[in-house]
DNA sequence: CTGAAAGCGCTAACAT
DNA sequence: ATGTTAGCGCTTTCAG
């Protein structure tokens, strides 16, 4: 294959036309509405663009007269690292993405690292719409994207009242994974957290940060596991959490290593993501411990390499989280009152769960 | 947080700056070069523009007037859900991410999923360039892309002359892995190999579709296989090639278990990706062989889980590779001569080759 | 520091 | 079936 290096934008709608001796409506209907003009016309204009080198209509300068851009932007104010790793977040991603190909329309990462303070992105990409992914409630992204007279879609987090919002329902599936736990007696459980605010946590989340949680997915699963373990008498101000501002199985582990080493007595630990449980699960047996013999580990998300290990966690439908966020988007038209769709969860009880051991097997074995 | 519903756009950078009494220069400065105008009347027009709910300048127009759309089209013609399910597809895709979010601009996925001949999507996307990764040489949405006026890289696959192109020496590399194998002493391969053309081919690959095959990665790759071994005896003729349309680790196994049904003597299966070759272990290992004691196996790529493997591959930056077709792009500026970018890759042997078994251990154990 | 003028390249009524 | 007209909303010399 061969391809000649080129210049600068040679020709326009306009020159070609002037070429041909025709109008500019013409030649653009040679390109828009093959139908509306005679196909000997059509292939002359064809023609000569070839000739010219005319790329056909300038896309921008089409959307500006259409108003459409053709593509919905995606802010995901996230590491994209951490991001492409989870697979929860490639599953969204991955569902958004399908839903973007079935309408035609092209999907715009918004160049949106955690760090940049630099909102002035969100003002560039010229998009349909946005999809929000797990953001924190109080990002400058998020109020950029909402000042944008354009409809928007938030993923999971935050809550924004009027806006369309996908997500599960997580409040109820974190009752009934405590429930379980509880109905197996666990008393003294640990949970780790994935990150609750802007500023980085690495270590025990006070109360108090707990509740004033920026994300809100956070701050629901923790007062969801609070309410169902107070239920069963746990004082929750003695619970530990553990928080990690990144979000790997790496983390998790070493949240779990903070915590067991600070109560070693607890029989379960609850993680927010299958990511930080799987992590958990390593550091539990590189400590000599079974899981779920000596301790229980739970998660959420329910991802692939979490079924795989058997895990007791939450499932969540991802990729249909990412779709449906996309066609809501999509079919945006003119609705009234906004949207919530609420995705079923399941919780699915796996090899990582059981009674706690009791005081006098902990101390003489089994 | 609450949001009041939007009606449409409602103001404009003029209506603007006739309610202020103001030019639209002005205007435009508040928003562009806060430097050339008093702090005071910036205050102002900034405080008018949100009492009138005037979202800032629109960005397509901007797009229009500066000729930068902000932004970078990614062409990728494969299957969404198998690009995200490819490590090594993703590490491209975040390596370019991570350029692009350096930069400051959009990276704009463009919808063309491979049975689509709709190339529109190309023409209507407004971007300042396009990676493309990884697609036929045939593709017409490459065709598309290449008749566009921005800049393009090519990431792996087609080789088109006169443009930019980043990759790892795939001949080298493979010579390398073979010789491996060679070395060790096999003379009896078997090979499974990615999608050779966009005409489905779930089976044997005869020589003409090897030599003859659209994707030049998967061509340069079985050459040099081809090439090395028959300098070591073997007729490349008689080698069977099993190809696969979906790279899944799944059609690996499918694919193994084929390849081995009708040529139960190979001692060594050459996958030229790690996808496949995970799924080739595990086939292997159902029929109750042993890897590699009684069968060797090879990949391609170095993901992570295959290392977990301890599988023998070669190990190429994908990150890196994306990262730098992004760099690439974004500083196309006014070079003169294409360039292309060879990336440095690496043999890794795990635990997954050995000597084949000789023939008498075969049929008397070991 | 501010304004006037001149388009960027295209499409969509509305004629003819 | 083709042309005329009228912008889409913005930025950018170049003068004041």
């Amino acid at each position: 294959m061969n391809r000649p290096m080129r210049t600068r934008r040679q020709a326009t709608l306009a020159s070609l036309a002037a070429e041909l001796g025709v109008s500019r409506t013409t030649v653009s209907n040679a390109y828009n509405r093959p139908d509306q003009l005679s196909p000997e016309l059509r292939r002359r204009v064809l023609e000569t663009a070839r000739r010219l080198g005319y790329p056909g209509p300038d896309p921008v300068a089409r959307s500006l007269r259409t108003r459409k851009a053709g593509a919905v932007g995606l802010l995901l104010t996230e590491n994209l690292s951490y991001a492409f790793r989870d697979p929860a977040a490639v599953g969204v991603l991955e569902g958004l993405a399908l839903a973007c190909e079935d309408a035609g329309v092209g999907l715009h990462l918004v160049p949106a690292s955690p760090g940049r303070e630099d909102v002035a992105a969100v003002h560039r990409a010229g998009v349909d719409g946005f999809v929000v992914y797990s953001v924190p409630d109080d990002d400058p992204h998020l109020a950029a994207v909402l000042s944008r007279p354009v409809p928007t879609v938030i993923v999971d987090q935050p809550q924004v009242e009027g806006v369309d919002r996908v997500g599960p329902d997580d409040e109820a599936a974190t009752v009934d994974l405590a429930n379980h736990l509880v109905n197996l007696g666990h008393r003294q459980v640990g949970v780790l957290c994935m990150r609750l605010a802007r500023d980085r946590n690495d270590g025990f989340a006070p109360l108090r940060r707990q509740h004033e949680a920026h994300y809100h997915v956070q701050r629901t699963r923790l007062a969801a596991l609070a309410k169902t373990f107070e239920k069963a008498g746990v004082d929750w101000a003695s619970v530990p959490v553990v928080e990690r501002f990144e979000h790997s199985v790496d983390e998790g582990a070493s949240a779990a290593r903070q915590l067991l080493d600070a109560h070693p007595g607890v029989t379960a630990l609850v993680c927010t993501s299958d990511i930080l449980a799987l992590g958990a699960i390593a550091e539990v047996r590189r400590r000599g411990l079974r899981v779920p013999a000596d301790l229980t580990v739970t998660g959420f998300d329910g991802i692939a390499e979490a079924t795989r290990a058997g895990l007791t966690t939450v499932h969540q439908p991802v990729l249909e989280k990412g779709r449906a966020a996309g066609k809501l988007l999509l079919s945006a038209g003119d609705r009234v009152s906004p949207k919530v769709i609420t995705l079923p969860t399941e919780l699915r009880i796996g090899t990582t769960s059981a009674p706690p051991r009791t005081a006098e097997e902990r101390w003489f074995g089994p």
